[in-house]
Formats: structure tokens, sequence, C-alpha cells
DNA sequence: ACCTGAACACCGTTCAAGT
DNA sequence: ACCTGAACACCGTTCAAGT
């Protein structure tokens, strides 16, 4: 019980933490928000974070996995939309968090614990991509190639600016080729 | 006379400067090089490299300019080329600054100055993609798109690990998609 | 288990001073 | 014009000590 009860206080404090970090992170940006920074923000002593987090990357993971699973609430709803619409759905629910998204890519190399969450991460989008194009009837083995580019331009269009008509052309010209590759023609992906 | 021969020795210190913080770059990653350990490695104090550069973001801008330069030199062979020849000889070449090109990627939102450089070189690098699918003659409203399409392919596979198999796919699945939309019909992309 | 004060070993950058 | 010694204002992180 009192073991109980101390877990939850735990997570109620690593949620607390969290929050203000992902506050600070989207509005300075990753780099420009230090740990003293977040620690003020929260009353707390600098070193504090360390007792929860064993690094500044760590806290980044905690942060991540909190928006993920926020944004995974609200995904159940595109199962059934066609592939554009999904990719379209993706790239507005990113585009919040496209800061975040570029430290994550800008961290890769240094931070072997973003590593692992990145990749995880494009497992996951990659295999839920995948399982659309088959249910659209895609050849399966072109499936994963064409999961690997529906990616690509999703990080594209997230980190290079650009206005909605080139941002639907792309998305359009893609699903048109995709669409393509059918083997039963006449249904669109 | 006296001021063209201190313009000269400038020159040729820069180029050194540039040589070894490259170097660096691409042996340990920009973070984790410091100003200190480049100057070391010139036998100057920390803060000579402030005499040259106005920050350490500009010092990579003089890096990547001299890698791009080069780069320059050894593309006249490539002009002819069909488009799956010309991505795959970039991902060649951009391959071997992997890491330096992550670097500009991340630190886009945290300095103009890399911000610009960035948007400069991708405006030349499409204008050439675009040019190329003309000469090819993809139809002309078609090239805008396929051109950004084409650079987000090379940055995702420049920026995710894949084996040869999964880019020979990606980029033949583009090539033959971009080769679909042709104003004559049976000539390739 | 949780939190702190104080310190460590850096970092990029600045500035006054030299030649 | 070019370079230096010394310092500034940070940074992420550690550690011994408290409760």
């Amino acid at each position: 019980m009192a073991k109980n009860k101390r877990d939850v206080d735990a997570k109620v404090k690593k949620a607390a933490l969290e929050e203000t970090a992902a506050r600070l992170f989207m509005e300075q940006g990753f780099e420009a928000t230090s740990m003293q920074q977040i620690a003020r923000a929260l009353d707390v002593a600098p070193n504090t974070l360390y007792w929860y987090y064993a690094s500044k990357d760590e806290l980044l993971v905690g942060v991540l996995n909190r928006l993920l699973s926020q944004t995974l609430q609200r995904l159940p709803a595109i199962g059934g939309l066609p592939l554009k619409a999904q990719m379209a759905w993706l790239l507005d629910e990113l585009e919040q968090s496209r800061e975040m998204v570029a430290t994550v890519h800008g961290r890769l190399d240094q931070s072997p614990v973003i590593r692992a969450w990145h990749d995880q991460f494009h497992h996951f989008v990659e295999s839920s991509v995948i399982l659309t194009l088959k249910t659209a009837g895609v050849d399966a083995s072109r499936c994963a190639t064409l999961a690997t580019v529906a990616t690509f331009l999703v990080e594209g269009l997230l980190a290079h600016p650009h206005s909605a008509d080139q941002r639907n052309d792309i998305l359009e010209w893609f699903a048109a080729s995709a669409g393509s590759q059918l083997t039963l023609p006449g249904s669109t992906a």
C-alpha cells in the first residue's frame, strides 16, 4: 500500500515535470531550455531533475512518450481513411511538434537513447502504413518501399517550409503513384 | 600590393582553419568538437578563431562552402545522366558528410546563418533537378513537385540507415513513377 | 525515497592588451 | 591586421549531505 502510494506519487510528479518541460521545449526549443530553467518553473533545485531522469535526453524521451500517447488517443478515428488523408492527418499532428521533431533528428547521432526512441517510432509508423497499403490492395512486394517513401515525404514536408498547395500536390501525386500499383485496378489508395 | 598580400595570407589561413575544423567535425561531430580543440590542433589561442569567424556556426558555414565547392568540381561529369543515376550520385556524395548534413538540419531552428545556407543549397539542388526533369521531357507543371519529392527522398535515405536494396527499390520506383508522367511516352527519366 | 547546496569540468564568446 | 591571457556567463551533471 505504502509502496503503491509512492509509485503513484512518483508518476504524478513525473507527469508534472514532463508537462512543464514539454511546454518550455515547445516554446523555446530543447537546446535553448536549460535544466535550471525547468527546475525554476517547478520550484525545485536543478539537480532534483536528475533523480527522475538520468540526463536531459532522457527527460526529452519522457516528453516524447507523453506527446505520443496523447496523439495515439486521437488516432483511432483515422483507421479507415485513405492513405492521403492519413498522411495529411499525421502531418497536422506532427506540425504542432515541429521543433521537437527537428530536435530528435538533430540529436540522433549524439544520444543513443534518442536514437532508440526514434527508431522504434519509425518502425511503428511504417508498420501502420504498410498495413493501410495492404488493406487497400497494394501489391505486397511494394508495400515496404511505398511505406518508407511515405514517411520520407512526411518528414520532408515537416522539416521544410511549404505552402498548402505544394503539400497537396506532393500527397496527391504520391497517392496516385501508389494507387496505380494496386493489384485490383479501379480502387484508390 | 601589401594589401593583396595580406588578403592572400588571410585566405590561406582560413583554408587551414576550415580544413582542420572539417576534419574534426567529420571525425567527432560538430557538437562534440569544441573551439578549444580546433584551436589546439592549429596551435593558436581559442579566441583567435573569432577573428576569422563571428561564431562556431559561421565556421561551420565556411566548412560547408568548402565541401560544397569540392563537390561542385566533381559535378560536371553527371550532366547527361538519367535522374536515378543523378540521385544515386548525390547520395554517395552526401553520404561521406552524413554527420554534417544531420548537423545542418539539427541547427536550422537555432542558427539563422545555417538556415540561410541550407535554404540556398536546397534551392540550388532543386533547380538542378527541375532542369534535368524538363530536359527529360517531364510535363512542366509537374517538375517542381517531382523535384521536391526527389530531394525529400535523398534526405530520407541519408538520414535513415538502409540497405542497398532498399535504396535501389526507392530510386527505381521514383524514376518509374516520374517517368510515367512524360509528355512523350517511350523515353525514360 | 526524495531533495538540496555546492561544486566540477566544461562550453562559446568577449574584451582589453599586446605586436 | 592579427593574436593572446584572462575572464564572463553560462551549461549539464555529480556528490555528499540532509530529511
